[in-house]
DNA sequence: AGCCTATTTAACTAATAAGCTAAATAGATT
DNA sequence: AATCTATTTAGCTTATTAGTTAAATAGGCT
């Protein structure tokens, strides 16, 4: 999860994905599109890999690019989720009241 | 949107969001629920804050704070749309084709 | 083999972020 | 006024990140 949120909180990371939506890419292709040198490309898009946003297929010399799409979706919906049940109610509540309530503690 | 996506690469930070959904707390009930010194977790809140994530209310000596539910999901689910578009089929695309597109460049 | 293109790894620098303790601010209480 | 509680700010240390250039790896071409 940290490492989705990671990935993502980068405008040029973004803006990888963004390319991807459209079609696959070689690692030259995207780095065309950059105003970066390449090795900064290419340590960018082993971040998005490493978080399980893109995949890597190597044909000949390229690399190529894209997108797995459900992983963004389901990892994005399913947090805004939890965070924003639908139709949960946001009450006060005290200090008493809350721990009766099992939250998970870091303790 | 930069500042979104950072503020929530950060496992305590998605937690205090996580406490917050389900209801309001001051600062003082948010540290209680973490191991962390105040001070960092004040730091903590002052960055969800910033990312326009949950907002404060000071109420005499004690400062509330709350979720802006609405924040969040818009932002997730907007750029889930914008970067994953329903039925967007994935081609490849060619260096040429590539250039025809009037995708932005850094440049 | 030898060279050219594509891509990544290594080694480094500079900026950013997370945590701490100690001190400052602000409101409530005696 | 003096003090107590709640919270944030300041200043510091350490770890991580983004970028650089130079070198290494790997595949294709003559």
């Amino acid at each position: 999860m940290d490492k989705i949120f990671s990935a993502l909180a980068s405008t040029p990371r973004r803006r990888i994905l963004a390319y991807l939506s459209a079609t696959s890419l070689t690692a030259g292709e995207i780095s065309d599109r950059f105003e970066m040198s390449k090795p900064s490309l290419s340590k960018h898009l082993s971040i998005l890999e490493n978080a399980g946003l893109i995949m890597r297929e190597k044909k000949g010399q390229f690399v190529h690019y894209s997108l797995k799409p459900d992983k963004l979706t389901n990892t994005l919906h399913g947090f805004a989720q939890s965070v924003c049940p639908a139709g949960a109610p946001l009450v006060k509540e005290s200090k008493e009241i809350a721990k009766q309530r099992d939250l998970p503690t870091s303790r």
